[in-house]
DNA sequence: TTGATAGATGTTATAATGTATCAATAATTT
DNA sequence: AAATTATTGATACATTATAACATCTATCAA
């Protein structure tokens, strides 16, 4: 065990006192079996489908330390040589994206499950991701929302979505080089 | 004469009291031949070429009222039919990235001119881009930038590069819509 | 000024990512 | 069960980007 892995740090923003930052690495170690449930739970309410498909291309994100692109899904779901076509993998990205189950990294093209499903506030989130691991963390950070609205409200602009993507080196990776 | 698009606008943040956040939109009556000259004497001073090839896709960009994808500008440069290949405007794209003459638009694979090719000040700039009119505007805010440093400190993040873009509507299209 | 060298561009081919379209199937409603 | 809608399959193609190697051009040193 060389890597102790916190998989959540809440940290308070310097002035406010609050608690205002939060910061989710990959969540291996917490169940996968919870993950799938609450992705099912949130879809039942929803009146959606979480077909086979979908739950299978949504198991293998979860699964994955690392972001996915579309075509690293499609050939792990090669079977017997066989493998999907793109639309099929991307419909279900899609579905996966409207029900925020996942993200997508415009900036490297790849997707990486979402680590509170059920918080539908904002989508301003922000991803953390290791150039050298490749690992991602999300962070929520109430500072930085605000920073964007107001930025948005000074420009007069009806913000609808963000895209907010850090590259650079997490902890660990600092550490070894 | 039914718009009046300002081509800067400064904002106090809500509770600094200083001038911390700068709006460019797309600057088109600020001239072209400025931008240039700008250009011209920024890579001189480095030591690298801006050669007519580098210049003629900087010159395309800046003309352009709309972020420009890698294709676009490979059809605006077809003379006599003939369209020079991909990897000749790919190397352009990347010198004038490296000069921070232009950005990449990572959201939608797209390239803008840098509004202050001077300032080499971090490249923590937001982009708004108008989902209607397709015009973007290029954001520098100190509060969008601290908060992002100190989201980075918090998660023990080496930070090295930023990509924040805002999808929404502009001014103009929210009135027109 | 000429040859050496590094930098820039041309050329061909191909990789990687993403969509449009229509056909077939499965689920749901009436 | 028939009709309707949602989902998936399949084919083809569009778009974005890069690898690899050849050629040319500017610059510098002798």
């Amino acid at each position: 065990m060389t890597k102790a892995s916190p998989t959540s740090v809440s940290a308070m923003a310097s002035h406010t006192g609050a608690c205002a930052t939060t910061v989710h690495g990959t969540d291996h170690q917490h169940d996968l079996a919870s993950s799938l449930q609450q992705a099912q739970a949130v879809c039942q309410q929803r009146g959606v489908r979480l077909t086979t498909l979908r739950l299978q291309v949504f198991e293998l994100i979860l699964k994955s330390a690392r972001p996915l692109g579309a075509y690293d899904l499609l050939s792990q779901m090669t079977v017997a040589g066989r493998a999907p076509a793109p639309p099929t993998v991307y419909r279900s990205l899609e579905f996966l994206l409207e029900q925020g189950l996942i993200h997508r990294l415009a900036s490297i093209n790849a997707f990486v499950a979402c680590c509170h499903p059920r918080d539908r506030h904002d989508h301003q989130t922000a991803f953390l991701i290791c150039e050298q691991c490749r690992q991602v963390s999300e962070a929520d950070s109430q500072p930085v929302r605000e920073a964007l609205h107001q930025l948005a409200e000074t420009a007069h602009f009806a913000l609808k979505h963000t895209v907010i993507e850090l590259s650079g080196l997490c902890h660990d990776c600092q550490q070894i080089a």
